[in-house]
DNA sequence: GGCCAGGTCAAAG
DNA sequence: CTTTGACATGGC
């Protein structure tokens, strides 16, 4: 098994602390949160500055929208009709629950916040936790693809299911808001340069980094709190 | 032209 | 409970 502790540290010293999740509120980390489903953070950022300009940014003002604009306003980010369902019942639900507030969230308990996420169809276990870790302060993993990928090529043995390796990383990590946040980014960010193919690493622009992952590392305690 | 991107859902096996 | 196909645009 390898030191998930010990990979955090080595990403954080090769990437330095990461700026997550861009956002100029909770409303924006969340809907950033639907749209970015298999899709790339250039193009949702397009598609949030498109809401924006519109001045629709908000619950209340989305749901004004017919289906053909607001389509129409999701379409650089791919799945746009999807989306446009998604992010409606998203909105939804909001409304009828909290009057479009999501700091709400923040007083229930998690288990509470998280069962009224899934319960929205479009949002499934990354979305949730991704909203629940950067837009209410929970101390919850997100699992994604490159998670999933980079585990599995360390220890090709390892169930990487969802559930799985949310528990593993927060059974082997400490129950840290600010390293949920900073590590998440940093695989995402690993994931994103490291070479597609199998395995991790050789041939890709971190290779050394990649070798060396579980070998010395540096005591660094800043960052952490 | 081919492959992939910060997943989710419904339908099958 | 795990696997599969659909969903769609944009970048390299």
């Amino acid at each position: 098994m390898v030191d998930l502790l010990k990979i955090y540290e080595r990403l954080y010293e090769y990437f330095g602390p990461q700026s997550w999740w861009p956002a100029e509120n909770d409303f924006e980390v969340a809907i950033g949160a639907i749209l970015t489903q298999r899709t790339t953070w250039r193009n949702v950022e397009k598609t949030l500055e498109a809401l924006k300009q519109h001045g629709v940014l908000h619950p209340d003002n989305i749901l004004d929208l017919s289906d053909h604009s607001l389509s129409s306003l999701l379409r650089q980010c791919g799945f746009y009709k999807q989306k446009t369902r998604y992010l409606r019942n998203f909105c939804e639900t909001l409304m009828r629950d909290f009057h479009g507030e999501i700091a709400s969230l923040r007083k229930m308990n998690f288990e509470q916040a998280k069962n009224w996420l899934l319960s929205i169809k479009g949002i499934g276990p990354e979305t949730a936790d991704s909203i629940l870790l950067y837009a209410c302060e929970f101390p919850t993993f997100v699992i994604d693809t490159y998670t999933q990928r980079i585990i599995s090529r360390l220890e090709p043995a390892t169930k990487s299911s969802y559930s799985a390796l949310n528990a593993r990383f927060e059974r082997e990590l400490p129950a840290n808001l600010e390293i949920y946040r900073q590590y998440h980014a940093l695989l995402v960010e690993l994931g994103k340069r490291n070479c597609k193919s199998q395995p991790l690493c050789d041939d890709c622009p971190i290779s050394v980094m990649c070798s060396h992952i579980l070998k010395t590392s540096r005591a660094r305690k800043e960052g952490y709190r």
